[in-house]
RNA sequence: GCGAUCGUAGCUCAGCUGGUUAGAGCAUCGGUUUGUGGUACCGAGGGUCGCGGGUUCAAGUCCCGUCGAUCGCCCCA
């Protein structure tokens, strides 16, 4: 290990077929929110500390003990984004956004927790994030659960595949009902104070709901027998549920129902919903969100209903399929240093002609050669003393050893091919150029 | 923040109960082949064994501390 200034811990350097996986990731993502219309926004990852601090909560661990939190020089509190949400509502207030209402928002990039790190989890890590800001219309529910839906389905990880991702939904009511169910959990949980974990004991003074989800051993027979929130929906917050489920059902997506899945900020009413996994140990939430009906009144705007939700990008890069490794359409390669300069004018042609072109920096013929291999070059444009006193370029089909000629002024065929083969790899349609007519019917 | 495991070349790892100049595969570079890559063969470079301290005649190997990674808890994407 080389001295010198080192990673900060929980951070990552994120390279090669890493880097692919993660540009998979935002690629799907752009695409698939482009087909629901959701408009891409562009938030600082740095806010006022009172915009996290009010609408995340201010007893909540994210808001006391996991951000990153500095004063500026101007001696204001500033803190790094630990989510979008908060972010997205205060630029929808400030910004007059409200006139567009409802909006429906996406938007990627890093945000920061200060928390111990583990595998898919780090202290900086990414976030997609889908928000719909404006609207009490459970159809907003359901259009954002589909969006989601086939965002993992696009990236080959969805609930269909077998062991893949399931959606596990539940409702924590209106106002009202939280209230009640709430209230109801702890008089239960009180009864049994003495049977619960230390953990737990610290929930039901911050957090009771929490005690739900619990995974010590001696919680589960008490938080099993806790009353459902089913008994106190009301009315209208029955409704809503049942207009989520069947618009889900209506767009073919499968979900569970999980009464015990609560979520840990305040600011969430109605929906909420994870798309879990059993691959990821206990980082096995994928995709998490809900309903957010009072949030935007907590930072000072008026009554804003909203749902959102935000995937983790690290983790849904660990479980998608190998990238295809990115090929070369044409490696340039002068046979000498001093065909360097016509070399650099066909390496600009072919460029601007849409070819994926590259020319290593130094090397003799050889080198450039096993280079431009290793590049997955389809083809290599060959150029020397013949060449450069011809006005021509030699052009080497890599996989077939086939060589044909091309002049210099003409050389948008030699771009056409060379693109052709590259889409076509990627697009599965064969890795070998034996399947691509690339050097033009007329030429063979 | 709590508990546990681990930390040897760029990567994946070997190194038995402490004992001569720390090894392998892959990768890199060079050669066989100075106008033609993939394969094969030959060769080379690269490690103060995470860092610091201690025990010992002797530490990659044992002990303590520290940093980092990983697993679980907390919390959460």
């Amino acid at each position: 290990m080389s001295k010198g200034p080192q990673r900060i811990r929980g951070t990552q350097d994120i390279w090669g077929e890493e880097a692919d996986r993660f540009h998979a990731v935002t690629a799907v993502f752009d695409r698939v929110r482009r087909l629901y219309a959701f408009q891409r926004v562009e938030i600082p990852v740095f806010e006022d500390t009172q915009v996290f601090a009010r609408s995340i909560g201010e007893t909540t661990d994210v808001v006391s003990k996991e951000m990153y939190t500095f004063e500026d020089k101007g001696g204001d509190s500033i803190t790094l984004r630990p989510e979008f949400t908060a972010g997205l509502c205060r630029a929808y207030l400030s910004e007059g956004w409200q006139q567009h209402a409802p909006l429906k928002l996406a938007t990627w990039g890093p945000v920061f927790r200060y928390e111990r790190p583990q595998k898919g989890r780090y202290r900086q890590f990414h976030q997609l994030d889908a928000e719909i800001i404006g609207t009490d219309a459970p159809a907003a529910d359901v259009e954002l659960l589909v969006l989601a839906d086939q965002l993992l389905n696009e990236l080959g990880i969805g609930a269909k595949e077998d062991g893949g991702i399931t959606l596990q939904l539940n409702t924590l009511g209106d106002a009202a009902t939280r209230e009640a169910w709430r209230a109801a959990l702890v008089a239960h949980f009180e009864a049994h104070r003495g049977d619960l974990s230390e953990d737990s004991l610290a929930r039901l003074d911050k957090n009771p709901l929490r005690i739900l989800d619990s995974k010590d051993p001696r919680d589960r027979p008490i938080a099993d027998s806790a009353p459902d929130i089913d008994a106190f929906l009301t009315a209208e917050a029955s409704d809503f549920f049942a207009a989520v489920t069947a618009g889900l059902d209506a767009a073919g997506v499968a979900w569970t129902r999980n009464a015990r899945l609560v979520r840990g900020l305040d600011y969430y009413r109605h929906t909420a919903f994870e798309f879990v996994t059993d691959r990821l140990g206990a980082q096995g939430t994928v995709l998490a969100g809900g309903r957010y009906d009072g949030l935007v009144e907590s930072l000072g705007g008026p009554h804003t209903p909203a749902i959102g939700w935000a995937a983790g990008i690290e983790r849904l890069a660990m479980m998608i399929e190998t990238p295809l490794k990115t090929r070369l359409g044409v490696a340039v390669v002068p046979v000498g240093a001093e065909y360097e300069s016509y070399a650099r004018t066909v390496l600009t042609r072919l460029r601007a002609k849409g070819a994926r072109a590259d020319m290593a920096f130094r090397g003799n013929l050889k080198r450039r050669m096993t280079r431009a291999d290793a590049d997955g070059a389809f083809l290599v444009a060959i150029v020397g003393g013949d060449e450069v006193a011809n006005r021509t370029v030699t052009i080497r089909e890599m996989a077939t050893g086939r060589q044909e000629v091309a002049a210099v002024d003409d050389l948008q065929w030699v771009a056409e091919a060379a693109q052709q083969a590259v889409e076509m790899y990627e697009e599965g349609m064969g890795d070998t150029l034996n399947d691509i007519p690339l050097l033009g019917d007329d030429k063979r």
